[in-house]
DNA sequence: GGTCATTATGACAGCGCTAGCCAATGTTCA
DNA sequence: TGAACATTGGCTAGCGCTGTCATAATGACC
């Protein structure tokens, strides 16, 4: 009943070898041997028993996800963009949720890729965020791909992914701005995420460009969390010089900030703008709907994992995985900031 | 340097075989051989190829999970309960997030087992209430284990995890009776889910141990969503005859009321006391926070996990596997209903 | 103590594929 | 035309484990 690489070997009219090569993507088959395999493969629906690959040639066709994020939406999308990017090379996600804080992390990373044989990894903050965990898994050899924030390509982020937070909270800022706000407070974001240095530099360059400056009282920093948003906002909107706006560091933030705002019938946005970033779900949950930037999340998750087959694929020589691509999360205006939306 | 089961044999001085059942809880292992293979194994860290036993037994040992549902929290939870059971008896997940609508959903299902040679299969809403794919599943000989809403036991319901949401909607219903409301309107969640009817029964059966019976007017059904929970507090409250409290039938239905609620000046929980249900993080960033349901997800989807490696196990006989257990959520009270929290 | 039933253990053959090598063909280019 | 190269097949040998079956150890019983 089930089909085996004979089976498709015997139809195309070629040897067991030949298929395997074909099923490997190994150079010097002939564009029409191709072909003939791939027709024959399709034909039959032959799936190759992995245990067996994985077996035979000692590495296995699986590439794990290393977390550790509250935000259930950002996992959730990652891992989805993975697994589209899994289905179509015919690997298998490994996720593997845990503590970053651990003291022993590095070598329970390094023993999950044991124990699971893995190709390769996808790290998203922090675990991307962590020189010696980068450094163990290199000195292992182990593939692995980050996804962090940042905007310029450069050598030492080899096998990166980059999101532009810095542009990205340009482009809010400059929202804001282009409305007629000057008095624009930042809520930060917790401050071991770069991301949330990263979206204060743009919010900085945004001001700056028009020769404004950010008054110091309104960069507050703070945690990624609702009640932060909350606790900041009402600090904010009881001084006696309120600003006009609000960039927070992420929805949640912005949503608390909302709340704040609300309670003390400041009207939004007529009289306080709020802008947020992430564009999760609990953007669209709050009223009036945040402006936002969105992140392409599973596009990216995906496009890190594509990286990852590139690198730990033998028949691609390393040197072109240097390249690094740079994502935008794209601005999204909603009734937050402006009262049509 | 990677052990193999030789190297566990050779410490032990017993045979290959001898070591394989010792892994595999085969019985006819003398209990001293078995203790001796055991410290050997534990000596050596010694850690099974999955390959090489999948390939051998031509069985797998990993599970899957089957899902398509918009709350990410819910997901997180369910795959880390999954997790965690399968990390104690050395098996790998599977995770698949899918269409459930889709019309070949049996087939795909079907092949996803096939593909990845999969031990059995935990299915959750809308799965598990899927009969076509139970008898699927079973025609083909697949293991399967479901987690529904129920609150009693029965042989129609074998290999199933039970939430009570009857006897939990019941508990939050009391504790509003018990704080003197009367006037309880319930805003349902999707009705195509059983969880929404049996919460509705619980609130009924609530109600009725008091002589009480629910308004026709204020049982409004409509979606698990906060824009539903919006529109139907709004209609309830702009109507002559308030209630003095709301039943939502979930935590985003109740942020929904809530906000409906704050926007028409009434007072929270002095004038309208809102429950949920789910006990989301969303729960707790409210203001104030919702009294709610709390379903222990994680919990429950180990139990589940853990129930299908007893079913699918070999040296286990399937006649005790048809236990049902029954996992009820607790009433969380916050300040949404009763001042003090 | 001998016989038989039972239990505990080991030898051996693969599971389905990949790797590496060499030989046998094309195929290309000087 | 010949040499160099690209393409394919055929072998052999496992990968590290489990299944099957034979064998050895143990126990029960008269």
């Amino acid at each position: 009943m089930k089909i085996t690489i004979n089976d498709v070997a015997r139809l195309a009219g070629v040897s067991i070898k030949t298929v395997s090569r074909v099923m490997n993507n190994e150079p010097s088959v002939r564009k029409d041997t191709f072909d003939k395999v791939t027709a024959a493969i399709k034909q039959l629906q032959y799936q190759p028993n992995s245990a067996a690959r994985n077996l035979a040639s000692s590495r296995s066709y699986s590439i794990g996800y290393v977390y550790d994020n509250p935000n259930a939406y950002y996992v959730i999308e990652m891992q989805r963009g993975m697994l589209d990017a899994c289905r179509k090379h015919h690997y298998e996600l490994i996720i593997h949720p845990t503590n970053a804080k651990s003291p022993d992390i590095v070598q329970e990373v390094l023993e999950l890729v044991e124990r699971s044989r893995l190709a390769g990894l996808v790290l998203t903050p922090p675990f991307s965020e962590m020189p010696h965990l980068a450094e163990a898994l290199t000195a292992k050899d182990i593939a692995f791909v980050r996804i962090i924030s940042g905007s310029t390509p450069s050598p030492k982020l080899s096998n990166c992914v980059l999101v532009d937070d810095f542009t990205a909270a340009f482009k809010i800022t400059n929202h804001l701005l282009e409305l007629g706000h000057t008095d624009i407070a930042f809520l930060g974001g917790d401050e071991e995420h770069s991301s949330s240095g990263e979206r204060l530099a743009g919010f900085e360059a945004a001001l700056g460009k028009r020769g404004l400056k950010p008054r110091p009282e309104w960069v507050v920093s703070g945690s990624y969390s609702f009640e932060s948003g909350v606790a900041r906002a009402k600090t904010l909107l009881s001084a006696k010089h309120k600003p006009s706006a609000i960039f927070a560091c992420n929805d949640e933030i912005a949503a608390g900030a909302l709340f704040s705002a609300r309670l003390m019938n400041v009207a939004i946005p007529e009289q306080l703008a709020i802008a947020g970033f992430e564009n999760s779900p609990f953007s669209r949950q709050t009223w009036p709907r945040l402006t936002t930037a969105h992140q392409p999340n599973t596009t990216i998750a995906q496009y890190a994992a594509e990286l990852l087959f590139k690198c730990s694929k033998k028949t691609n020589n390393k040197a072109d995985v240097k390249q690094q691509t740079v994502f935008i999360p794209e601005l999204v205006v909603r009734e937050s900031t402006s009262p049509g939306g």
